[in-house]
DNA sequence: AGCACGCCGACT
DNA sequence: GTCGGCGTGCTC
């Protein structure tokens, strides 16, 4: 019988991220599970705190008389399912550097009465009169952490906790102090959300065509095959907690029939072919995870599962409360339900035996988790089904360059669904080249051949959407005679123009009024450039006064509901043009709609991004792909300034494979991904200096241990000696700002390491991390002064930093 | 994260 | 000399 459990402290604090041994008293024994949350006694005084059992060990390797008993156990249950989470946990850890203890946070399902997430604020009691008394005293006693914490919060009353304990050097025991003598106020703001309900509707059933059948029996084959010889989860890793040496990183490498990619255009039928999958893994005693974009969940796919799978179907939305998604895990659990859709987090319902994972849309953005653990819902899904012989079907009408190019290296299973089942056909593209447009004097915002079609619809009482491609560049205010942009004074970024005149920062919420002249040179000349979609409305109205026109985005969708009222007004063809941005083309079906416009192709081509041609073909066949979609056959028009550009070319004639080995080349030549891995080295500082030095050294440490004979100084060699072997191929770019230099009055850098072996790049991860270690335990912070960067590590990044 | 311990300047 | 704040180290 095992005596001691491993357990971790829930406090998410690198110092902490390591297992502690408890006894298991008599009373425990059997009770106690791998994945129970326990509550121990730790530190001195034997505070009660949380944990997490993640193994048991018959000898125990620190001194006895230091281990202490386990108190309670707040759960049993977890079995398999805490086992599995706890295996997924460590994978996290290792694959995206985390901690243990928010790999397990985000993998285990929430809880009952879990409270909510809160944020601690810390408050100034004091009026400032008061409060400029205390300074002074805290002034005259050199208290000055006290005094450095007065002063702040005088012109700050009330500052995060983590900022002050952080940024301002104030022991957490200062400010209990405070507070007891009712000088601070230490408070949680809560978050709250709310439910939601779906009604329920007949059965019906699923005709599938030869194609579809098909996928379908290739992908069942697969799932039969890997079953063979298994018959439950396989057992999980002994040690999930320890880096097993020489235990690489899961590569996706030959696994065949693990995962199958589907690619189909929009309305192939793609759904049926989930749904059938489902079925028959579901009828074979399994469960199914279906993982769907954060906000398009909608209510036409939604009502598909239900009519299949009645109360056997739940669904994770972002609304449900923190109770409300324990339930669905504790449904989940218990065998209630066989089937899950929701986002990204969906992926860790605590199912007994998941037989099938699949992703639609897989190219989404979305899926990419932007906190700690950073983790791809792809790659997370794909560990999963590994570890319970379960499968992955991804889907999608413009595969990432990642899935398609693990399909073509034979790694993937790859089908492709050519046909547009629900009869319309292929909607037709033209492109309108606005050079040609300005120099036939036209300078409105519609191409003449647009501006026709536009009519055209109006006269036939079809609807039409406008799409503007924007990129954080809507309406920015510049000089016309010097040229002078305004800019937010907090971060580097355009401010842009919005309704009654005053200027917002999109990144950090500062506001301000228009100017009157330009604040450079004094000259009247100043005004808004390049329309936002706003400006854009105000334009299609004065074209066209007659017409119904409605228009989405971050600003009419602010108001709770918004989204989805807009969007079934012009279902409900309440109105003739939707304009709007990104939102309006993520799988919404409206049949009547025939012309989709596409304002400005080339908005998105314009970042110094390495997936701007990816994201911009994606989005110009998504657009197109909601023209026509109904019995009348669509029209699209593609305006743009570059029609030569290739992501607007194959977007235009809907070829996909073409875009692909034109955009595969170009990141096999500059070793981006998928040809290679690439780690985000990512460097914040509040001072610009700070933030710069600390990337100097650490570029230095990175071309030192990668073997790169480059003549920066060394930080501190004695952190590590020794260059990572077999480095050869390792690119290191930068350091260089950040695609935001500053955000919120900090100063961002970033250094990119790219390399075809993950573990390097892990490697190179552990060896940063060494190095702030060593620099932190360094004495005095005059030179170094390096308590003030923050590090971050962003394994293939999805969005820029 | 939070508690104990040891150092150091201020004050009766 | 003691008192009390501040920074550091450690927690099974």
């Amino acid at each position: 019988m095992a005596q001691y459990a491993q357990i971790i402290i829930d406090i998410s604090h690198e110092k902490l991220d390591r297992p502690f041994t408890y006894r298991v008293p008599e009373s425990l024994t059997g009770v106690l599970r791998t994945g129970s949350r326990v509550l121990i006694p730790f530190g001195a005084g034997g505070r009660l705190r949380t944990g997490y059992v993640i193994g048991f060990t018959d000898t125990c390797s620190v001194p006895p008389e230091k281990v202490k008993d386990v108190q309670e156990a707040l759960e049993q249950g977890t079995d398999r399912t805490g086992q599995n989470a706890i295996a997924l946990a460590a994978w996290m850890k290792e694959r995206y550097g985390s901690t243990l203890i928010t790999a397990l946070k985000t993998v285990l399902p929430a809880r009952k009465n879990a409270r909510p997430a809160k944020v601690r604020e810390v408050a100034l009691k004091l009026s400032p009169d008061e409060a400029r008394q205390k300074l002074a005293f805290y002034h005259n006693k050199h208290q000055v952490a006290r005094e450095r914490l007065i002063a702040s919060l005088l012109q700050t009353p009330s500052q995060p906790y983590s900022l002050i304990t952080e940024k301002l050097h104030v022991n957490a025991a200062t400010l209990r102090a405070l507070k007891d003598q009712g000088i601070l106020d230490i408070s949680s703001r809560t978050l709250l959300r709310n439910p939601v309900c779906v009604p329920d509707e007949g059965v019906d059933r699923l005709a599938l065509s030869p194609e579809q059948q098909g996928i379908v029996r290739g992908v069942l084959a697969d799932f039969d095959r890997l079953q063979r010889g298994k018959t439950g989860p396989s057992e999980v890793s002994r040690d999930p907690y320890g880096k097993t040496a020489g235990q690489p990183p899961a590569e996706p490498e030959c696994d065949p029939g693990r995962v199958s990619l589907l690619h189909g255009i929009t309305g192939s039928g793609k759904t049926e072919v989930y749904i059938s999958i489902i079925e028959q893994i579901v009828a074979r005693g399994r469960q199914a995870i279906m993982l769907i974009p954060e906000i398009s969940l909608t209510y036409q796919t939604l009502l598909r599962f239900y009519r299949h799978f009645g109360d056997r179907v739940s669904v994770m939305n972002s609304t449900l409360s923190e109770s409300e998604k324990a339930d669905q895990s504790e449904r989940a659990r218990r065998g209630d339900i066989d089937v899950i859709i929701g986002p990204r987090s969906a992926l860790f319902t605590p199912f007994p035996h998941i037989g099938v994972i699949v992703i639609d849309e897989e190219h989404e953005n979305s899926y990419k988790n932007e906190q700690m653990p950073k983790y791809h819902a792809r790659e997370a899904a794909v560990q999963i089904a590994r570890m319970q012989d379960a499968v992955v079907v991804l889907g999608s009408a413009t595969p990432s360059l990642e899935s398609y190019y693990q399909a073509q290296l034979g790694h993937y299973r790859l089908y492709t669904l050519k046909r547009r089942l629900t009869g319309g056909t292929l909607p037709e593209v033209e492109i309108a080249d606005l050079r040609q447009e300005l120099r036939a004097g036209n300078r409105s915002i519609l191409s003449g051949r647009l501006r026709e079609l536009l009519t055209d619809r109006l006269e036939k009482g079809e609807q039409s959407m406008l799409f503007l491609n924007r990129r954080g560049t809507s309406g920015f205010v510049s000089c016309r005679s010097c040229g002078h942009v305004m800019k937010c004074p907090h971060c580097d970024v355009a401010l842009s123009l919005h309704r009654g005149g005053r200027l917002m920062c999109h990144y950090c919420g500062y506001e301000e009024p228009m100017p009157e002249r330009c604040p450079e040179c004094g000259s009247p000349y100043i005004s808004g450039f390049r329309a936002g979609t706003e400006a854009i409305e105000n334009g299609i109205r004065k074209m066209f006064p007659k017409a119904r026109v409605l228009r989405m985005d971050a600003d009419t969708t602010a108001k709770k509901g918004g989204y989805e009222k807009i969007l079934s007004a012009f279902a409900n063809e309440e109105a003739d043009i939707l304009i709007g941005t990104q939102m309006i083309v993520k799988g919404h079906d409206f049949p009547n709609v025939t012309l989709v416009g596409i304002l400005l192709a080339d908005l998105s081509l314009y970042s110094n991004d390495y997936r701007a041609a990816e994201r911009t073909f994606q989005l110009l066949t998504q657009a197109a792909g909601r023209a026509g979609r109904g019995d009348r056959k669509g029209s699209v028009v593609i305006q743009t300034y570059e029609p030569e550009h290739y992501a607007v070319e194959h977007a235009s004639h809907q070829d996909y494979e073409g875009f692909y080995r034109e955009e595969i080349q170009y990141r096999s030549l500059l070793q981006y991904p998928p040809v290679c891995h690439m780690l985000a080295v990512q460097i914040t500082s509040r001072s610009d200096d700070h933030a710069q030095a600390e990337a100097g050294i650490l570029r230095g440490l990175l071309g030192k241990i990668t073997g790169e004979t480059a003549g920066q100084p060394a930080g501190a060699a004695s952190s590590g000696g020794g260059k990572i072997a077999s480095a050869h191929g390792v690119i290191l770019i930068g350091p260089a700002a950040a695609s935001i230099g500053k955000l919120r009055d900090t100063y961002r850098y970033v250094i990119y390491i790219k390399c075809a072996k993950y573990d390097i790049l892990v490697d190179c991860k552990d060896r940063c991390e060494a190095l702030l270690d060593w620099q932190k335990a360094q004495p005095g912070g005059e030179a170094g002064s390096v308590s003030d960067v923050y590090v971050d590590f962003d394994f293939d990044p999805v969005n820029p930093f």
